[in-house]
DNA sequence: CCATATTCTGTAACCGCTTTCATGAAACCG
DNA sequence: CGGTTTCATGAAAGCGGTTACAGAATATGG
């Protein structure tokens, strides 16, 4: 490999001038940045990055935490295919890499990870238990981006739904179609879109003027087959519900079987709505109505405030980006 | 951050003993090594990766090809996730770390990137349309693994499912179920699943002494619509097929909606059968019968490869593994 | 035309770690 | 017990860039 001092030699300049053409192109003359340029041309000549990370201490990577382990092999995120590309292009025309990190997870695993690597930025895709490392490593000025998870620190925000406003809206619609006995099948309440979609049923309910009543409520885990088990619980009293909201599409396709199993016809004995859009919602029949989260934008917001928080920027934390939801209307309701 | 040279200061010794420490533990005793593995643990001392790359010439990073833009942004590998999991699991176990390599697309542009960063090893996940710029690399003895697509090198190799036998599977089924006029909606020729496939189905037919039949053969492009389009296309002339053997799942419930439109009754007039088992096709009733892929062990699979094939190993290259495939038997047939 | 300000370029120190080579200490041995 | 080996450690030279500082070249102005 070429090396910065063999083109500097062969192109009759210092390495600092090259090293100028290539990062301050404007402290050198059009004429001799343009040779340079000719011969690192001819030279196939390549910058190494970690002689650069080391003498700047900048590495443009940025950490990517994504906890696979949760759930075990199983575990998957519903739409994490889109957040990586909306996360990867924008890093991308930003000039960064994205390094997914291999670090033991929890503690301080990430954090040591991003020192060793001298990491730009750090975003978090996880389930989200709260965990005392994540707050370490955002206070310590360190650019954070967290995706469903509040973060806070000198240089730290987070990505996220309106998931209040998303879970309004289908309680709202339900209301619409005729239904007063609205059920709800939340997330875990630890997780923010557990808690949050929860909330937004709950309000919508009394903006309706509607009970909230505690049977109506059953708490699943976001997989399919909680939704399932869920929906039998719901179905328990003697008084069913005549509609249910679930916080997340995959718990509505349970929750679906359920019904299917009970007997019950969908939408005219029982109207759902669920969240998320997945792929799956438009296919499983009679197609899922359902709260659409805008997915690549989910990447794109992260990247862009990550950017936005790099130095040479201020050390201010940048507004939290709250993504809008979409109501997409189908077979369900 | 604590330097190498602060802690060996610290702990009385020389830079090159604590470096010992770390990489080479038994050139120093054990009294030393203890001594300075506890001043390093009080100092919260990592050593800087930068610095290590920059010394050795090795990275401790393996490059990910993942071709995004192909498609469009709506291109989605049908299990990416899980390849993804079955990678990174692997190669954190051997200390490596995952880079998504944000370079230009074709040409050099990742063989650049894998240079810059002195890569370990760099794997392809992509569509697979033969690329000059792959076999340059592999050729420079960099360690490669492929998925799902042909490439040679000092150290290079690749890994794939069971195409062929997976195809004749699904043909063999077909016919133990009854059926003659077996068809197949095949995907593009130019990537390999899409050959392979297309490949089992004639052997198998041949081996079954049925005969092969252009019209029979509609291509797709692995996507739903495609599998709509085709299997009209199938439909349409006078004698229909009594089973469709589709090479991916996502057209097989493009063609399951085909023929639920042309009135037929899906396995009664027209069996079928998918390939790759995504979750889908559980969930679509009445459950597609598909041939599986074991995916997660795409990813530890090639994994493991690169891993084998990591200098100092001799510059052998890894045999291709062809991953078995499975029935799964569901209500299309 | 000279003094001064402004560009442009070069020298060299440094980023943090690895590793060769040399050296001193300890172990081995006839 | 002196002479070899072996073993543990240290000094210092890189690895390939960036950048502060200084010097040379050019432009500016009186």
């Amino acid at each position: 490999m070429a090396t910065i001092r063999e083109l500097a030699r062969r192109a009759e300049v210092s390495v600092a001038t090259v090293s100028r053409v290539f990062n301050n192109p404007d402290l050198v003359t059009r004429r001799t940045r343009e040779h340079v340029l000719r011969v690192a041309d001819e030279l196939g000549y390549q910058p190494n990055e970690s002689a650069r990370t080391l003498a700047t201490g900048r590495s443009r990577m940025v950490g990517l935490v994504w906890d696979t382990g949760h759930r075990g092999p199983g575990w998957r995120h519903p739409f994490l295919q889109e957040i990586l590309i909306g996360l990867k292009t924008a890093l991308s025309d930003h000039g960064h890499h994205l390094l997914m990190l291999a670090a033991e997870p929890g503690a301080g695993g990430y954090a040591r990870a991003a020192k060793r690597h001298d990491l730009d930025g750090i975003v978090f895709i996880d389930a989200g238990a709260p965990d005392p490392a994540l707050a370490d490593l955002a206070a310590s000025g360190l650019p954070c981006v967290a995706l469903d998870r509040p973060v806070t620190g000198p240089r730290a925000t987070y990505v996220t739904s309106d998931n209040v406003g998303g879970a309004r809206a289908a309680v709202a619609h339900l209301h619409a179609r005729g239904r007063r006995r609205i059920a709800t099948i939340a997330g875990p309440r630890r997780t923010w879109p557990g808690a949050d979609r929860l909330a937004g049923y709950r309000l919508e309910l009394s903006a309706l003027g509607l009970p909230y009543r505690e049977e109506l409520v059953a708490e699943g885990d976001f997989y399919l087959d909680s939704g399932h088990a869920a929906m039998r619980r719901l179905l328990a009293p003697d008084e069913r519900p005549d509609a249910v909201f679930a916080a997340g599409d995959q718990m509505a396709i349970g929750a679906l079987r359920a019904l299917a199993e009970a007997g019950l016809r969908v939408p005219e004995d029982v109207a759902l709505v669920g969240f998320d859009d997945i792929e799956l919602a438009a296919l499983v029949p009679p197609g899922l109505t359902t709260v659409a989260q805008d997915k690549t934008a989910f990447g794109t917001a992260a990247a862009r405030a990550l950017i936005a928080m790099l130095p040479p920027s201020p050390a201010t934390p940048h507004p939290p980006a709250i993504l809008p939801t979409r109501l997409v209307i189908r077979g369900t309701t």
